[in-house]
DNA sequence: CGGCGGCTTGATCGGTCTCAAGTACGGTGG
DNA sequence: CCACCGTACTTGAGACCGATCAAGCCGCCG
């Protein structure tokens, strides 16, 4: 049920976490995560909401996040899916540009903005680290339009790629979300999402393990985009 | 669309331009723009290339620029427009991930990202505006996402509505780029574009000063956006 | 074993693309 | 100033992809 929180390595020690970062405030950590302290997230808990003042910024530990935007006709727009080592809540200038959700069980670093800003001055790695990851998630926001001008079929495969590539195994893809989560990211509807993927499987390209969990059986294939 | 520095004085001086920078190297001066000097560029002429070393980043002085990813089987797809003001380049963590180029003649402030970051450690105001425009740039990446998953109609409204509030006249729009380029950003044919400009005509919406000039006669009702 | 939610599959519909002409506009030379 | 040209834009007819509507299936938990 719930995952686990240090796979493999136990560099992080969530109990003593909280008081980190006041106490060795004049040395010159340039990790973000010294600054923040851990938060936990049940299946589909709220973690900020589009329009509230953006206090935090997070960091994904375990579990996974997705930030998405509602329409005005009620459908959600996925802006991305976060994964352990992720950051999110970084679009937010003033108030939450987006809203987030934990999409399995979640554990979270939240730290303030005001904090790592008044760090980041003094710091000139720190300040790099957080222009760095924001210009990332810029980057990655730009690639994601381009999705959403291909195909169905190039899509989903961009999709399962692109997980792949972020997971451990770069063979076998776990999904943490549903196919309607799916759909909502690749401005697909769950219908197209769920008969393309079958139709990768009918392929040979991919195999089912179970419905959330796939196998990449030819990932340069994959790769060469049919549209 | 990404805030203007400086915004009602007219402090800034061509000719003086390029000295200007190395002058008050000391003094603790948060424009961006001091640290940059003036570059022009003729219609569609290219101001940086996908894929290249990202050692500046760029301020639309005059007239407007686009930047855009190419896709493997030749279509555009057009990231954003950079107007009067903007700044853009942001997106490099190393290398540019889009190219840029003028939409007509264009005067841009080049600066040397390397000066910039350098300077910011030293000028926490600075910083916070560094981080500020690519923020701003990234929520504005996400809502380009949004617009790719509605209805031909709503994204040509929306284009219209996002321009008009970015140019002086609110009423009447310049659009300083062609029906093919509207196309590549909004994720559109240029037929469906032209059509659906037509179509919008036809229903009142609004006027045809010329091709590339419409006067918005109902905002409120291009905002209600139908699907 | 029964029920429910998440997922798959099928049939039809509709919006946008494609292909193909036609038209207006801006620029250039006579 | 006008005729001509080329390019940008518009308009039309038909095809196609993905959405919609509607069942059915599977797996999981009680």
């Amino acid at each position: 049920m719930l995952q686990q929180v240090n796979p493999a390595r136990p560099a992080y020690r969530p109990p003593a976490f909280a008081a980190f970062g006041a106490s060795r405030e004049s040395q010159a950590d340039d990790r973000l995560e010294t600054v923040g302290h851990l938060v936990s997230r049940t299946q589909d808990q709220e973690i900020f909401s589009e329009g509230e003042l953006a206090t935090k910024l997070y960091k994904v530990i375990s579990g996974s996040v997705r930030t998405f935007k509602i329409l005005h006709d009620g459908r959600r727009q996925i802006v991305g899916f976060h994964l352990k080592g992720d950051f999110f809540g970084l679009e937010a200038a003033d108030r939450y540009s987006v809203s987030a959700e934990a999409v399995g069980a979640a554990e979270l670093i939240a730290m303030k903005r005001s904090t790592l800003l008044e760090r980041a001055s003094r710091n000139q790695n720190l300040f790099e680290k957080l222009l760095n990851i924001t210009t990332r998630e810029l980057s990655r926001a730009q690639a994601h339009a381009l999705l959403l001008i291909k195909s169905a079929q190039e899509r989903v495969q961009d999709f399962l790629l692109d997980l792949s590539e972020r997971a451990e195994s770069h063979e076998v893809v776990d999904l943490p979300m549903s196919r309607q989560d799916i759909a909502d990211y690749l401005g697909l509807t769950i219908e197209t999402v769920s008969r393309t993927l079958t139709l990768l499987e009918k392929n040979g390209l991919i195999s089912f393990c179970s419905t959330r969990r796939i196998a990449l059986n030819n990932r340069s294939a994959l790769k060469a985009l049919q549209r």
